[in-house]
Formats: structure tokens, C-alpha cells, sequence
DNA sequence: GCGCATATGTTCGATAGCGCACATACTTAT
DNA sequence: ATAAGTATGTGCGCTATCGAACATATGCGC
């Protein structure tokens, strides 16, 4: 049945909202070049200062970038799912940059080689203007997050952070060692212990050994900074095709 | 004498370095259009949300990037001198940004109206190369301030910030108080009153009321944590033409 | 069903930076 | 010269977070 698996995959392209988003001329013209890749938890998609081969297109797979310093601490700078790409560099035209990109929730997603993408970029066409907003927003993300990290507590910012991870996910679980989300948040694991305690008592969570699941988002939402809305908002206003999630 | 006139204004557009290594064909276009504006302290270039008029490019003004919280504090994002150009929203499609951009040292720049830089990123050509890899750069440089907010502590953090001035200044002198210092770095004016003091304690700078001297660069280079050093490298990496200060 | 690996919970002292209050010193205007 | 305004210096108690050590609980593999 191959009109089946054909249709299969245009859905699952259209998983991804940016993929979603182009053109009909557009996405004909890669769409025999997209391919599909699982995504596993903890799988590193660049490494820092490497030459980026691909861009990726998570469709249920979440991926942290993050910067690991020279003494082993590290802090994610961007969470990027299903709304964006991996790979910005590429088409900005360093090919590279100091951070690392980590599947931080397993799932899949779609690969477009350098040489494909970069060609497209070079028609100035609507991709380009699509994926320079999509930059914008990313950029957005990066600021908030130096912000944050300036002045808000870790409670607050476990809540943005289990919000971010939730807006990309279907459903209302992760799949997420509390060690983890300390590593992402440069914090120490206890402190995230702490934090999640707080929060489960308060009936906003629950978990078990490695998988979260939220109760009362509207919860985190109280609890959390304004670094979460301003955010949100910036994509909405930049990606309008987003669905709320 | 308005040949003399014409070569200063030439001279000038040089001292900013995007601008001095755009092709002579795509400078020729802009000449006419680009306007010298005086941009004295405190001046606030755009706020967050506003709809972008123009591009800056500073020559010898120094512009800080910065986020203002609801309550009012703040905290930098981003520098920009005469390596680069403020407004990149403007390019990247957004028009707006939820920051806000404020001249922390007087001096001048030139300023180019939003609809011939647009005019010009839709050729195409090499100044949309030019400018992108500049994003990039910033970028960054953002995500290397939330790092950095994470993870240093204050006085690495004044070394950087003292360093990020002195690399878009001519001369050693900033004109500068620890206050604003404090608000651009989102902390306290007494941590800074304290780290200035170990500073000038240990001879690497001098200052009075306003006015800083560094007297030891190289010291403050081994004081600051590893964000200065990788920001400037990706500076030189993306734009080659920068002038090693 | 048992044991091991791993995830989570708890405690404790140390410390960086905060918020506040106030002292001192420099600079400019009159 | 003096006063007013602003910049810098200092002290003190407070809190969030750290770092380290260790206790407990859970789930997977055999």
C-alpha cells in the first residue's frame, strides 16, 4: 500500500510545526530528501565547534542545547521540539557553534543534509523568512534564559522548565531523572529533589523513578516567572501556525 | 571643502566594522542612506516591543542589550559596539523583541532606515551573509551570558564585562558608574563596589567617580572565567575582518 | 523472588550575594 | 567657600544554594 505509507509520512512531517508550515512548492522539493531518524535519550546531535552535517526537525523528540564548561558543569541555553530545528548555525552561516545539542526526551524526527537546506536558504524565498522568525524566537528563548538564570529561584525555574518540556510533549508525562533536569538547569540534583517535593505535595505533580507526570498545569504556571510567558508569547507572535498546546 | 567632508564621513562609516567590510558595490547603495546620529548616555535606541525604525551601527558608542523585569530589575544580554549593529529583529522578521537597548558609553554611530536594510536583505546577497553571520555572533554572546549567569561568580563576571567594554572602546577609560555597571550586570552596586576595590587592590585598575582605567588587561584576562575568551573567539571566527583589539 | 544498580530523600556546615542602613568622599553650581 | 547632589565604601543579618556524606526506596535482570 504505497499511497498508505505516503500519506503516513506526510503526517508525520506535519508533526513538525516548521515543516508543517512551508509552502506546498517548497516542502515537494524536500520532501524526498527529509529523513527519518529516531532520536534516543541522550543521543548528541552536535557537538561543540563541530561541523553541522544535517538539521533536524524533532517531531516528538525534545532536544536540549546546552554548553558544557571546561571544569564539567553545564547549562542548557534552548529547548528545541516539535515547533523548531536544530541547526541554526548552518544556515547563519557559521556552520558551527560552542554548544551541544542532546536529545533530552527520546522520540523521532526528520534530517535534512546541509547541502539541501543551505541551497533552499539561497533562493530567499519564504523558508528563509520562516526559518530567520523561527531564529528570532530561538534567540528570544536564549535571552530569557540568561535572565532567569540571573535573577529567579530554582523553584521558579523548575517550573518553566517542566512547562517548556510539557508544551513539546503529547500528553502530560516525562520521561526525566531528576539528576537530568539539574544537569539542564546547571543546579545540583538535591535541589531539584527539593523543588519536585515541593511541588508533588502540592499536588501539582507526581513521579516516580525517572518519569514525571504534571496534575495541575495551570499550577506551574502560577508558580513559575514571567520568563515563561514572555516566551510563549514571543513564539506565538513569530510562529503564528503553532497550536496552542 | 567637501571633498574632505566626503572622505570623514568615509573615514567614519569605517570605524564601524560591519560596515567597513561590506563590498564598495553594496556600500555605494547605502552611502546616501545612512545618517550619522549622536547617541549620548542613556539613550534608549528601542524598547521592548516597539516596532523597529532602524538599524544602528555604532562607531564609538558602546549599546547594552538588556532585559526589565516586571519589578523593575535588569539584566544585560548583550553588548554591541563597532563589531556589529543593533536591531537584528529588523532582518529576522519579528520587527520587535521583548528587550530593550540602552547606550551605556556616548559616542556615535550611523543609523540606516528599516526599509533600505530590508530592501537590501532581500538581494540576497552578501550583506544578508554578512549580517546573519553577525547574528550568530550574538547569539552567542547571549547564550554565553546565561552561562555565565549561572555559574561565575561576580567578580569573573565584572572581569568579563569590563573586558566585552574594552574590546569596543578606544583607549583603556570607561566612562562608567559602578551603579550602571551593577544594573547592566543585574546585581548589586555594592558587589560591585567590591569587586572594583579587590581590582584596583591588586593594581589592574583605577577609578574615580565614574571613570575606570584598566592598567593591566592581561590580569584582568586571567580573573575572568572562560566566557570571555569563547565569545571573542566566535567573534573572529564569524567575522574575520574584526581587528584583533 | 533476590540482588544490584540507580533514583530519590535528608541532613549539615559553608558561602556568595542580597537588602538595608549609613558613612565618607568627590564634583559641580552658586 | 559652601552646599547639594551623586558616587563610593563599609558593616550586618538573612537566605538560597552549594558540596558532601549518607539513608532509603524502587525497579530491572537473572
Amino acid at each position: 500500500m504505497p499511497l498508505k505509507a505516503k500519506s503516513v509520512k506526510h503526517d508525520d512531517l506535519n508533526q513538525n510545526r516548521l515543516l508543517s508550515s512551508l509552502p506546498e512548492a517548497e516542502l515537494a522539493r524536500w520532501r524526498a530528501e527529509l529523513e527519518a531518524v529516531d532520536m534516543p535519550l541522550g543521543y548528541v546531535i552536535y557537538e561543540s565547534g563541530s561541523t553541522l552535517t544535517h538539521v533536524y526537525f524533532p517531531t516528538t523528540a525534545i532536544v536540549s542545547l546546552l554548553y558544557v564548561m571546561e571544569n564539567g558543569a553545564s547549562a542548557e541555553i534552548a529547548v528545541v521540539g516539535n515547533e523548531g530545528l536544530v541547526g541554526v548555525s548552518l544556515f547563519m552561516g557559521g556552520g558551527s557553534t560552542p554548544s551541544r545539542a542532546v536529545v533530552q526526551s527520546a522520540g523521532k524526527g526528520f534530517r535534512l543534509a546541509a547541502s539541501v537546506l543551505k541551497e533552499e536558504f539561497e533562493r530567499a524565498g519564504p523558508v528563509l523568512h520562516l526559518l530567520l522568525r523561527y531564529t528570532q524566537a530561538l534567540i528570544t528563548q536564549m535571552a530569557q534564559t540568561a535572565v532567569c538564570n540571573r535573577h529567579h529561584s530554582l523553584d521558579q525555574q523548575l517550573c518553566r522548565w517542566l512547562l517548556l518540556s510539557l508544551d513539546r510533549l503529547q500528553g502530560n508525562q516525562l520521561v526525566m531523572t531528576q539528576e537530568l533536569i539539574a544537569n539542564m538547569l546547571g543546579v545540583r540534583r538535591e535541589g531539584v529533589t527539593e523543588g519536585a517535593l515541593k511541588l508533588q505535595r502540592a499536588g501539582l505533580i507526581s513521579y516516580t523513578r525517572g518519569r514525571i507526570t504534571v496534575l495541575d498545569r495551570p499550577g506551574l504556571e502560577e508558580r513559575t516567572c514571567e520568563c515563561y510567558a514572555v516566551v510563549k508569547k514571543e513564539y506565538d507572535r513569530l510562529l503564528p501556525n503553532t497550536q496552542a498546546s
